[in-house]
DNA sequence: GGCGTTATTATACATATGTATATATATTAG
DNA sequence: CTAATATATATACATATGTATAATAACGCC
């Protein structure tokens, strides 16, 4: 409800999640009732229940109609059922997160450090009570299959873009890098774990939070370089 | 129910969780009808219904006494509700684990790979199939608080008791670590998210997300030695 | 106006839940 | 045996859920 900075709440619908129904059928214009509720609406209802007591795999598909004022029934007019609904929100929650994470590591590029700056802009999201992220953080490892699948492959895809971004960057500095794939995903694992446990916590343990993110990360990075340049093996 | 290695079901209530009822008052002996069954008994019978479909804190008091073979209202006399019954449960396989992977780690510091150990040592408790290891995998983003919390809770003790190993090998082997606490919370949240990945996926992808994972937690122990080694900043 | 079409609602039903109250059962002390 | 006591169950109630069926309402078109 409040619109905090980088707020993406009028995303809600305009992408392409891929799991939509069947197309309107633009040709005919029109015929019969109008819909006085869109699968968009439905959706931001059940967004806004969810929130650090209440996670998205436990809403009722009456709770749900209640929050967007219309009969139970009216639901099936536009979801099979609230699993359909769940992973379609999920599906928006990781493509609006991409975007900005994916904005912020471009425009730090030039700047200062990747890192600091796309995990800031991760928990600034947070902060921000993006309610997207409670989705991919806390509902990955419960509810349906059809759902944590959805996160997992959400989650695959920041893996993705994060690991090009990482050789890109290795080329563009000369430095190593040592298997990049398994970089990318340490780095996302241990972010999307520490948002997690952030979002239980209160606001004034956030910076210690990141600060010890960033370290992390850095670990991480200085590894890689550090077996790119000396494949030993060590423990 | 099956039997297989290491297994830990015999451990169920023989440990002190510190959540105890009142004590049993041992000094008059007995008196009124015998309890037909025991907070462990009931303990057990939730652990029997989780599962990879099936996390505790969507169990209900009616369905945990169903499985239990005792009428709903007798749950009360062990138990103020599911809450108290999860929390317990969720200290005892903490506890449980850690006794497992500090065994694990000990036995091999004179031997192999303490890093390569300990992950093999949790993951075969992922593959038996041990219920323990769900509840702190992946119920620790759900559910009330003081579930949550005692999840977080026992995450905590693995990172200290992985700390105090980390520095105790780095002064044996005369290896620099940079800020342990930092690096014993990488490896415990990288460890439990990817194990968390792992439950949801068939058997034969284990290996390649040990080996991954092996290689995540030598990237960071490579990367706190190169770092203080040389305390520069790099991206 | 009426008609087809679609969206929405009303009502209802079987089922599940947490728990309050009362009752039954087993056990020991006297 | 009886009384006391701890335990377990039976019954019941208010409430919630998913959904089936039928009715109602709005819209475009003839």
């Amino acid at each position: 409800m409040t619109s905090t900075p980088k707020d993406v709440s009028h995303l809600v619908g305009t992408l392409d999640t891929g799991t939509d129904q069947p197309p309107p059928d633009r040709a005919r214009p029109h015929v019969g009732r109008r819909a006085v509720i869109s699968r968009e609406d439905l959706m931001a209802a059940a967004l806004q229940l969810v929130g650090p007591h209440r996670s998205i795999s436990t809403l009722s598909l009456r709770e749900i109609a209640r929050a967007a004022g219309i009969a139970p029934n009216s639901f099936y007019r536009h979801f099979r059922d609230v699993d359909e609904l769940a992973v379609t929100l999920i599906n928006q929650a990781g493509e609006a997160l991409r975007q900005i994470i994916g904005e912020a590591r471009t425009r730090a590029v030039a700047e200062r450090s990747v890192v600091q700056s796309s995990i800031e802009a991760f928990m600034e999201q947070l902060r921000a009570d993006q309610k997207y992220l409670h989705l991919l953080l806390r509902e990955g490892t419960v509810g349906s299959d059809a759902f944590k699948g959805a996160v997992e492959r959400q989650l695959c895809f920041f893996e993705e873009e994060l690991c090009t971004d990482l050789q890109r960057l290795a080329v563009q500095r000369d430095t190593g890098i040592y298997r990049p794939e398994v970089v990318s995903r340490a780095i996302t694992r241990l972010v999307f774990a520490m948002g997690a446990k952030a979002m239980d916590q209160p606001e004034e343990a956030h910076p210690e939070i990141i600060e010890q993110l960033v370290t992390m990360v850095r670990m991480i990075i200085i590894g890689t370089q550090t077996m790119a340049a000396r494949p030993a093996r060590d423990d």
